[in-house]
DNA sequence: AATTGCTTACGAACAAAATCGTATTTATGC
DNA sequence: GCATAAATACGATTTTGTTCGTAAGCAATT
């Protein structure tokens, strides 16, 4: 287990994040682009947030051409892992299957998902 | 379904509304003793936190005698809910069972809790 | 080389949340 | 009724996050 240096991004770095993950890397235009689907704010406010990821390590960048090229420091991965986890241990009283549960009985999964979810369960259980 | 008027909680709201739904109801010093425990921060502060609640609706108290005795507005239930499902939106695009993977995979669950989840599968399956 | 159009840099304003200090209220015991 | 202890009220400050305006750099086109 490696310790997390990450600090926990705020919600618009993490729409952020979502972008660069999608694409791999990406520029402050493009980045701006995509987020504008959802939101509305200035070409400079995203690449502020993006200036202020950087300082702080959540991204890095190429900087060798004129346009800047960012590109994610932490996987999509772990951070699902760190905010799921704060919300099992915030919300849930730490039992993660009190989350499953939740999860499961609110929200739409068709039956190939649950087929996964059981197929998981069952190597689980071999263990 | 019902709306939601229920502006997010903030962290700080949230873990106090823990204790609330833990109690049942508490006083504001009841909840400050409870915090101290995780946190370090002033009687007051917990106090002006749980005004600010007050104000916004998330929380009701009792002001009849002295010491004001305050009750959550919303249920822990509802409240997961929300922010189950907000998660599964920004950070699972919008796949539940992606969530459910995730929790299954890399979170301690015992057998008696995998049987439960396995019946309600179960269960879901059959609709 | 000047204009144009994009880019980054950066300070400043604004907003929301958290924290605290101090004043005021209130119940209780003397 | 007064002092005391504990509670609330509330303004002020601090911190963190978001937003934007403006300046400055740079490359391509004229």
């Amino acid at each position: 287990m490696q310790s997390s240096p990450t600090h926990k991004p705020t919600e618009s770095e993490l729409s952020i994040l979502k972008i660069l993950w999608d694409k791999g890397q990406a520029s402050v235009r493009e980045v701006h682009e995509a987020l504008s689907e959802h939101k509305i704010s200035g070409y400079t406010t995203t690449l502020k947030l993006m200036q202020i990821m950087f300082e702080k390590g959540i991204v890095s960048r190429d900087a060798s051409s004129k346009v800047h090229i960012y590109r994610p420091n932490i996987t999509k991965e772990n951070t699902q892992q760190q905010l799921v986890g704060k919300m099992i241990t915030n919300l849930f009283g730490g039992s993660s299957s009190q989350l499953v549960l939740q999860a499961l009985g609110n929200h739409q999964i068709n039956h190939a998902e649950l087929a996964e979810i059981e197929a998981l369960i069952a190597q689980l259980k071999m263990k």
